[in-house]
DNA sequence: TTACCTACCGGCAGCGTTACCGGTAACGCT
DNA sequence: AGCGTTACCGGTAACGCTGCCGGTAGGTAA
């Protein structure tokens, strides 16, 4: 029917009454009869009248939207943009999500298309490529609101979310103690990723805990990848005292971990414990079904959504406010030894 | 250093010529002088001018945006999505990506979002639950753009991009009777669902091809979904003529098909075989790996950005384009006989 | 000299909306 | 009658930008 949406104009118009009295009764203002407002309420509805945002923002110098940006969409993260979305459109806003694809380059792209798109503000979790973070400082200079998520930015006063991976180091670790595992190698992500480290002080103090000593032999660090941790496994497994149990910072590491296992022939769990991160569903798929530290994703996503429209409203009382969520071990058959074999040696 | 982004009235001001002159500079349009054209690029630079977005599309009608609505985020459509992305980024479009949850209501709260974000157009692949499309008609009759992908709405005169699941369905199937299995059956999605029927089309295809009487025991229909699947498989086997070969239009209902067949203590490929659909990363981890049709999502996804960038150029022309991309089997284990007891009955 | 053309530039309006200010009418009070 | 108050409404400017039109200065041709 109406090719071109209505404005307020043409309310304004058929009614007869000025634009500026149409505008206060769409917005319920006081100061307009309740007559007209009710006969500008009917005639919008009527004519499919829609705000138009644009002009709208235009104005009041805000859009509604939010960017988001991710260094791609894997499970955990798509789960937790998925709880952004959640908590954003009940909150009135829309998101932008841009895949950085774990490049700083893109990252940069990315912040500047979504800077002059005219963003609300930023939730971002940086993509592992970056090291330098003056693309986002810049931004937070301008006052504009950045939260952060999943992965943060050491040093930086600027709300954010994130797992308590040095918990989730720790349970998985102890985990495998508890069963009988004595040389526990870890398998951890690259050595300047605040994730990786946090890991793997979690998988130290939960060794110092229970009085094992630290083995640097058995401590790796490589790219959060299945091939590389294939060959890191295949390192960790020709050392002539190999380690009885492998503790993996993510899952797709621990996929490989499993294939160099099985490669050598050693059974998971009597020879080698194994334990990932994320709890993605495919672990549960394959045999045996490997044990891994689950993160709330989709609650972290909510998080860090209502971090940020809380920090729209009162914007400075945020900036050093620190959210961290507890993981959950699940533990199935790649680390349950059956009997305790605890005297097991090698 | 600058708190409020500077506009063409700053450079203008500066400059001492009028704001229209910048804008034309900027625009390098004709009707300068070259040394104020140089002079304003120049100061642009320097105060880090960036064109106000909304103004621009306020003025000109169109936002630069692209509304991408998906079902959800799994493997298959964060593909697409990316792909999506990176065709639309280079033409100087920005995505937003809004998930239906396969959910009607969603979709329609998410598409009126989208429109009155203003939206240049739609990329969308409608929800499994959506069964009218009112909502889709509305935006065309609006003259918005729309292109569909993956899921098509039948009957509808707006470009689209999917694969040839007919061919999927056919070329899975066939491998399987190439490999000697005589009673293949199907485990098809919901029954009024495009993608579905198109794949058994495919697989009674390859059937009558090779002289094989249908047999609509072999036949069902289940919900996208592993238990589903899992429940549906266990009612196959336990026919007196059990089927020995499965195929699944969809991985998901693969992973359900072999925790059947696993519990019924058969053995893959020897006793059953089975292939899936999609590929995902997760079938090579099962033992034993699982076929499955691949299809290429990444492309696919970028076909319809260009389609959609195309459409958006000579809007009238392409309402019947539709493309239709090839998939490709990987054989894997589960469907691979070594030797070809073609001549088995069970 | 006059007429016209070219190269360049500024002014104005308008996209759809709201904030602000000012105006009018009706009413009540002194 | 005169004043202030209340309830309602309209006009205008502005957000940042571009399209259109018109204007000026200088040069060229008749």
């Amino acid at each position: 029917m109406f090719n071109k949406p209505a404005t307020i104009k043409d309310i304004a118009q058929q009614l007869k009454v000025s634009i500026s009295t149409v505008s206060r009764a769409l917005r319920n203002a006081a100061d307009v009869n309740p007559d007209t407002k009710a006969a500008v309420l009917a005639l919008s509805i009527e004519l499919g009248y829609q705000p138009n945002r644009l002009a709208l923002s235009l104005r009041q110098k805000q859009t509604h939207t939010i960017g988001v940006i991710v260094p791609n969409l894997d499970y955990v993260l798509s789960m937790m943009v998925k709880g952004i979305d959640e908590v954003a459109l009940e909150a009135g806003y829309t998101v932008m999500v841009c895949q950085s694809n774990e490049s700083f380059g893109r990252e940069i792209v990315n912040t500047s298309r979504l800077l002059d798109s005219l963003v609300d503000g930023f939730i971002i979790s940086v993509s592992s490529e970056t090291k330098t973070f003056d693309h986002i400082r810049k931004i937070h200079e301008r006052k504009i609101p950045i939260v952060l998520f999943d992965r943060l930015i050491p040093n930086f006063e600027v709300p954010g979310v994130r797992l308590d991976n040095e918990e989730g180091g720790f349970i998985a670790t102890e985990h495998l103690i508890e069963q009988g595992y004595k040389r526990i190698a870890i398998l951890a992500g690259p050595k300047n990723l605040g994730i990786s480290n946090s890991r793997l002080e979690g998988y130290l103090n939960a060794l110092k805990k229970h009085k094992i000593k630290r083995d640097d032999d058995l401590i790796m660090h490589c790219d959060f990848n299945q091939d590389y941790a294939y060959f890191a496994t295949q390192e960790l497994l020709s050392m002539k005292k190999r380690p009885d149990a492998i503790f993996t910072i993510s899952d797709r590491m621990a996929i490989g971990a499993m294939l160099a296992i099985k490669k050598k022939k050693l059974n998971m769990p009597e020879d080698i414990g194994l334990v990932g991160f994320n709890n993605e569903p495919a672990l549960s798929l394959v045999t045996p079904e490997i044990s891994s530290v689950e993160q709330p994703s989709f609650e972290l996503g909510k998080a860090a959504a209502k971090l940020f429209i809380e920090k729209l409203h009162n914007s400075e009382s945020m900036d050093n406010v620190l959210e961290i969520l507890k993981p959950k071990l699940f533990i199935r058959a790649s680390s349950l030894r059956n009997s305790s074999k605890n005297a097991l040696t090698l």
